[in-house]
DNA sequence: TCGTTGAGTCAACATACGTTGAGCGAAAGG
DNA sequence: CCTTTCGCTCAACGTATGTTGACTCAACGA
């Protein structure tokens, strides 16, 4: 029937997608502790034994998960520099993957921001992440407190998305991100302080 | 020596309160997965089996760590009812609990938050805590997306707390709870709406 | 004084988990 | 065609955890 034989490297390199897939899944779903590598071996329908084999232990299967594009877009970095670097145009690029579909963040950063509060790794992920953010941020404020500011803007984001994302707050269920962005923005508005220019 | 003998009902109230202490402040450190029976027992220098005995099960140990005082306090209740029903107030007094020296925090609502994230239950009391100061907020907002603004300063709260209680962001350490109430008051103002008074 | 209560301990059970090593069967390669 | 490689499974081990039941001993009440 529609069972094609694959190569064994595209087969390989499937199933491996398949566990990484289900494996960001569960941990954005429950976290690290209970998403069990038994669930996520069920999951995508593989030998748990076959998960340690591809990524060697669950911890590293975890921080597989939850690698680079994760990371950045959760707190919205999105690598691309053709914005400006002005306050206003990051809090505008906040915002936006703020509102890039709130449902549909990225299942890596989810993972990491669902589990940065009980799991060391994850927190230390999480932190990296913010201070990168933050470090971009205080550049471009030029105020007095300018990293303080900085900090408490993604201090605000981490709120949101957590009462929104992870919390899953009546409130904010099925509201229109561009909602959420038009009555957040003068909150980071006046964070970035007194305008400059 | 000083090894006073106690009345049988005073010295089951006073070891009882040592393993609520001990869990509390376990429960807040690692949160509820990572926090075991076997610890917070080591930790009130008693027997694992007597934790169950008293408690149940490791479930109702942690619903008793939490319970109001802790869960209040930690978004700014406080339930005292002298100051107004202003939006102003309300904020202010936000901000107040927020400074009561940061570091300082109660340990059953740290415990909640700490696991609110991976663990289902304190996510419920989480979200009903919210959602009972969202409540009072709305009251006394009067704007169009009264409520939905409402959820939204109670989650930059919760993005503030997180970032320094929980996750202890450097940039947040050691800052005066004053200087962050100031810095984050126009930005709760400005969820407030429009000024009605 | 003596039986009863209850605080507290000890040893053990059942379970779930991460992890390992041996093995099977089909694709790869010459 | 035969050997090797490798994706994948099976069965099991070791360990940590929540939880339980039998037990000890001092405080209590009559």
């Amino acid at each position: 029937m529609g069972e094609r034989v694959l190569p064994r490297a595209e087969r390989r390199r499937r199933t491996e997608g398949r566990i990484l897939d289900a494996a960001r899944a569960l941990f954005a779903e429950v976290g690290y502790e209970r998403a069990t590598i038994r669930a996520i071996a069920r999951s995508a329908e593989v030998d748990p034994a076959l998960v340690m084999q591809y990524f060697g232990s669950k911890q590293e299967l975890f921080q597989q998960s939850v690698r680079v594009t994760a990371v950045d877009t959760a707190t919205g970095t999105e690598t691309d520099a053709d914005t400006g670097t002005g306050a206003e145009d990051l809090v505008e690029r906040l915002l936006g993957t703020l509102g890039a579909k709130m449902g549909e963040m990225p299942q890596g950063s989810l993972a990491m921001m669902r589990s940065m509060l009980t799991h060391p790794e994850a927190a230390t992920s999480a932190r990296q992440v913010l201070g990168a953010q933050i470090d971009r941020l205080t550049e471009s404020i030029h105020g007095e407190d300018a990293r303080l500011r900085a900090a408490l803007i993604m201090t605000v984001m981490v709120g949101v998305t957590v009462g929104n994302q992870l919390l899953e707050l009546d409130e904010l269920r099925g509201v229109p991100p561009e909602e959420i962005a038009r009555l957040l923005r003068p909150s980071l508005r006046a964070l970035t302080g007194p305008d400059v220019s």
